[in-house]
RNA sequence: GGGCGGUUAGCUCAGUGGUAGAGCACCGGCUUUACACGCCGGGUGUCACAGGUUCAAGUCCUGUACCGCCCA
């Protein structure tokens, strides 16, 4: 008999070796495949089997195997009908199978072995070697695998009507890729082992009779065996993810139709985390359909991940975890949650980026000194008037306007779970409209008395109302405190009992057809391009801002005429000017800045700031970035491919581009040969 | 090994085949009586790389590289 070298990492298994398995391919074994070994001390006879899974490069490349304490030598042990071999019992000592070292308490038999190789010189090396036994979570105690008996769901019959339901789009998973997933592992799903050794869980209601080998399940306890043996049941628990697949229904009265289960079961989104697709979702699905036969919800949000400022996952061991309640106290709740509303995009994940914070809090700032400033504009014990259904002042129309398409954006957003471009949205227009613009435009009425004050006070209030309404599900609380403290309309946002007004319950605002106002966006649109080409070149030239300067606009037609001449107000005063006039032909002086804005000239007169040279450049630089989108144009026009292959309104925008900017190429190239002379 | 996702401004990220965007950071100028956590102005880019489809590609297809997640 040959001699052969086997590695084993934990001695006491020793008694529960039943053979040995060596890789197919490998030489060094292939011939002995078949005959046996004899085990020292037991004198036991172990069969070379050959297995795949063995590691050719590890150790001597031939492994015993122990069926009953190990998952991958039982799966070996499965494969070659081994018998299975318990050394070790519940108590942690040794079985009688265990030969010489019965009773002795694991670690002990360990040392035995050792002592008992070593005398009979069966030990070649005792070797350092970094190995992978799992230990518990908890308390670090290695862990020592046992054969008992499961209990098992048979996974196929259930999951099979899951898959349905989704393939059938009776569930959709928003992300939609999800879906892969889900499918990706419902059809490679095994039997679902529901035993767990835990002390806590439903317990399984499995009995074991003591006289016979009768097993009885039932829902209630069962007296005694058949046989008139007494019966123990199963120690074990339920899986958690069994018992939370039931959750759904079983909280509210199931199997009886209760009226709880009417109203709420089943529902219409689940949202949750992608690493519950399996554990949770799948589970409520199966069982919904078995237990319920439907579905027991239509939609699946899954949420993104959030990770730290640098990408990676948080965890307690890296220590990178962030602690929500101390981000709250940094910059306040609404801030984060803005912030992760934001970042929410679709499949992505979330890095909690420090300038996304700082931004989210800016914005919370800044909607609360926008609101404390309409408080400021109120009267003692003001009235609400309704804003007027068409108003005749331009910033009027266009802010109900814009108020109006951001409702539409923001419910659509809602409604396709794209929370980031709902904040987004509410964002730019809150700030960079209505901040920005309207509420600077508006002044002026704010200091007057009778309609005009009437007018503006109401639009200013309408517009804040919804925008707080609009903002509410992602900024709660600041949105509530700000809503509250705004005069209401009587029964809005009433509580069921009739004594609070809180925004949760007032109606979330849809758009309102009679403001829809194109007219309104493009006038204003007009008037807003004109301010800042003249804010550009006070900036350009250092104009300082106290200083009041006269425009002149040249070649305004008698319909930009009519919108301008009607805001003269608006440009004197977020322009910085003192006096606007309207020329057909403004004589051109050579301190005069002009700026091209559409079809018109702005003439900005700035003696003694101006140095022709700088100008020329300047209009020089402008010139060219025009001649190039117009190049770029004019080559696609001239392509008769695109012409005959493109859609007609692209060419029809482009052609009309392309008039635009060859009016304003010949402006600038006026400028640029007055300015050189 | 199998599946999935990502790569766009200094950073974090949007982007629907048709003129590249946001927040933060950054630069210049401002005590304009809601806000300096502000106001006005400024974009700093080889859309990872290589092919392909298309009149037209950040966007569609194929491949490569790198980063990441899930499963085994």
């Amino acid at each position: 008999m040959t001699p052969c070298g086997i590695c084993q990492e934990r001695l006491y298994y020793y008694g529960g070796d039943v053979a040995v398995a060596v890789h197919p391919d490998d030489e060094r074994y292939r011939s002995e495949v078949g005959s046996c070994l004899r085990l020292p001390l037991l004198d036991r006879e172990l069969p070379i089997i050959a297995d795949a899974v063995v590691d050719q490069e590890f150790g001597t490349g031939a492994v015993k195997v122990t069926p009953a304490h190990d998952p991958n030598d039982f799966a070996i042990g499965q494969r070659h009908d081994l018998p299975q071999v318990s050394v070790i019992n519940e108590d942690g000592r040794m079985t009688d199978t265990a030969g010489p070292f019965t009773g002795l308490k694991v670690l002990e038999a360990r040392g035995a072995v050792l002592d008992r190789l070593e005398r009979e010189g069966a030990l070649i090396e005792v070797k350092d070697h970094e190995h992978a036994v799992g230990h518990c979570q908890r308390c670090s105690t290695v862990v020592e695998p046992l054969v008992s008996t499961q209990w098992f769901v048979r996974i196929g019959p259930l999951a099979k009507p899951a898959i349905d339901v989704v393939r059938e789009g009776k569930i959709t998973f928003i992300p939609e890729n999800w879906t892969k997933t889900y499918f990706e592992w419902m059809s490679n799903i095994h039997d679902w082992c529901i035993s767990r050794q835990l002390w806590w869980g439903h317990r399984i209601p499995a009995w074991y009779c003591n006289s016979c080998d009768q097993i009885v399940v039932a829902e209630e306890a069962p007296g005694m065996c058949e046989c008139g043996g007494s019966l123990q049941q199963d120690t074990d628990v339920l899986d958690t993810w069994f018992s939370s697949g039931l959750w759904p229904f079983s909280t509210m009265g199931w199997p009886d139709r209760t009226i709880d289960l009417e109203r709420y079961y089943p529902t219409t989104l689940m949202l949750t985390g992608l690493d519950i697709i399996f554990f949770w979702v799948a589970r409520m699905i199966m069982f919904g359909l078995k237990f319920g036969q439907e579905v027991p919800f239509k939609t699946v949000y899954i949420t993104s991940l959030v990770r730290d400022a640098h990408g990676q996952k948080m965890s307690k061991s890296k220590g990178n975890v962030v602690n929500p309640l101390e981000l709250i106290d940094e910059i306040g709740a609404d801030a984060l949650r803005f912030t992760l509303t934001a970042l929410a995009s679709p499949s992505m994940d979330i890095s909690l980026s420090e300038g996304r914070l700082r931004g989210s809090r800016q914005f919370i700032n800044k909607l609360w000194n926008a609101s404390r400033f309409v408080l400021m504009q109120l009267q003692e014990g003001e009235v609400r008037p309704n804003p007027p259904a068409r108003p005749s002042e331009l910033v009027h129309r266009w802010i109900l306007h814009r108020v109006n398409e951001l409702s539409a954006e923001v419910g659509e957003a809602l409604e396709t779970f794209r929370f980031d471009v709902a904040a987004d949205r509410l964002y730019h227009f809150f700030w960079h409209e209505y901040a920005d613009w309207y509420i600077e435009l508006v002044k002026p009425s704010l200091q007057e008395t009778g309609p005009e004050r009437e007018n503006a006070i109401s639009v200013l209030l309408e517009v804040h109302d919804r925008t707080l309404r609009l903002l509410h599900p992602i900024i709660p609380f600041i949105s509530e405190e700000v809503w509250q403290q705004l005069p209401q309309r009587p029964g809005d946002g009433r509580s069921h009992d009739g004594q609070h007004q809180t925004l949760t319950l007032a109606a979330f605002p849809g758009p309102e057809a009679k403001w829809k106002d194109d007219a309104a966006a493009a006038e204003m649109t007009l008037i807003q391009e004109v301010i800042t080409a003249i804010r550009i070149v006070r900036a350009e030239w250092g104009v300082p801002p106290a200083r009041k300067i006269k425009v002149f606009i040249e070649g305004a037609d008698k319909l930009s005429q009519r919108i301008l001449d009607g805001c003269e107000t608006h440009l004197v005063r977020l322009a910085g000017l003192d006096e606007v006039e309207f020329q057909d032909r403004v004589k051109r002086h050579p301190e005069t800045v002009v700026r091209v804005v559409r079809d018109l000239q702005v003439h900005v007169p700035l003696a003694g700031i101006v140095n022709r040279q700088d100008e020329a450049n300047r209009v020089a630089k402008e010139l060219l970035k025009i001649e190039k989108q117009h190049a770029a144009d004019q080559n696609k026009l001239a392509n008769p491919k695109f012409r005959e292959r493109a859609a007609p309104e692209v060419v029809a925008d482009t052609a009309a581009r392309v008039q635009g900017l060859i009016k304003q190429r010949d402006k600038l190239k006026r400028l640029l040969e007055e300015l050189s002379r």
